[in-house]
DNA sequence: TCCCTTAGTGTAGAAAATACACAGTATATT
DNA sequence: AATATACTGTGTATTTTCTACACTAAGGGA
């Protein structure tokens, strides 16, 4: 089939930062790796790209191999081709980023048994990562705080009932900034993007809050209205 | 070396979507294809990942190859690994964009062959190109239109010496958009990242304009201050 | 000198961003 | 029942940015 073509010798592998929002903190998963080289370090999930998929699919099948979620958000993030990124060889990478609701108590099904290794790890207290996974998270970073600013991705983080208090929380979480409250309920609300719910906050011991939804038809009437935040 | 990793039996590449301005028209440069498949279509210019060099090494290797250019302005778009793409197997390719300086006469002086059937081709009337080179093509486009809005890509397409006039033309081209010359000059020059020449533009048989380089040191100290152009 | 063409300039009104503080309400505690 | 606690939810005035808009200045060509 591919006689006509040279053959590049080298290894072809997905990695994912997989974003998480739990106790009010950013999180990402982690796994233990338990062989050289990095044997002990944690490392992003990753593994090959398979001959008969497309690189979105393995990244894809990867998330769900380790979480046992599907249909989750995923956005390709960029290709890390240096030469002599990996020890034992000559290794392209196509990092892929991701965001799922963690809901408290759901705990990740994996599907594959080396996903057992992994956990949530705050973003703020990362340990050094194996290979240049260090370089792929702070990329991820970067870019989820730029896209944040435009586009709603930050939803895809929360439960699907949240207060606005919480949303304001996450926002400042990823752009490390503090925000005003009044300002950003006004600025939100009038995007018209959100559902008030007829439904408070449970179980907590001061007024409870009024949930809101994201309300993805009016998202998209708005034809990918930009959303901007600054202060 | 890699024995311990497992291959993968396809083909790597590289595309590169090369920017130019020349005419008050922005265009990409194109190679005519002069085999199967898709010979006789236009086709982005494109080579193998050599074994030895980075994926950034490659991309940079064929706009020389094709162009005889060197340090130019280049970033990675996108990484394309649909199975089906390419009719003769399973080809991954790595997608780049380019910005180069045209300035007027200066021909491409082509060191690779093949690069002779390179030319230039204004976007708005693109040719149907080979493979999903299309979509390439206009998502290169998509970047460049947010980034242009953020970042000085700009003047990697102008010459080092431009009017103020110039730049609102690219602008405007780029964001297919008209934009006010007053509101354009007064904030372009607020931000402070251009430096006024004592030169004036030669040739024209009107009120010559005043000469403007990018001031690069200043932009730097601005810690890349993003630009933004609404209107 | 006149004509043509583009350069270069200011201001007022509208919209958006910002800064800022307190009363309301649900629950827990005594 | 009263009180303490903790967070919800709201408005306005000020500053900044955005937008719309039109004429004089300058240079070259006829």
């Amino acid at each position: 089939m591919q006689e006509n073509l040279p053959k590049f010798d080298s290894v072809f592998t997905i990695d994912c930062v997989i974003f998480g929002f739990d106790e009010g903190e950013l999180k990402i998963l982690l796994i233990e790796r338990n062989e050289e080289p990095f044997k002990g370090w944690w490392a992003l999930p990753g593994y090959y790209v398979e001959q008969e998929e497309s690189i979105d699919h393995g990244a894809g099948r990867i998330l769900y191999e380790l979480t046992g979620l599907r249909d989750i958000y995923m956005e390709q993030l960029y290709t890390f081709g240096d030469v002599d990124r990996h020890p034992q060889g000559r290794v392209i990478t196509v990092a892929y980023f991701a965001m799922i609701r963690l809901n408290g108590q759901k705990e990740l099904k994996p599907v594959n048994t080396y996903a057992r290794k992994a956990f949530w790890h705050p973003v703020n207290e990362l340990p050094k990562l194996a290979y240049d996974h260090t370089k792929i998270f702070e990329r991820s970073l970067e870019k989820i705080r730029r896209k944040i600013s435009y586009q709603p991705i930050a939803f895809e983080l929360l439960p699907e009932k949240f207060t606005l208090t919480q949303l304001q929380h996450l926002y400042e979480l990823i752009l490390n900034t503090k925000l005003d409250k009044r300002n950003f309920r006004k600025k939100m609300l009038n995007y018209g993007i959100l559902k008030e719910l007829d439904e408070k906050q449970r179980g907590v011991s001061y007024r409870a809050a009024t949930l809101y939804k994201f309300d993805k038809r009016k998202y998209a009437r708005l034809f990918q209205k930009e959303l901007s935040f600054n202060k």
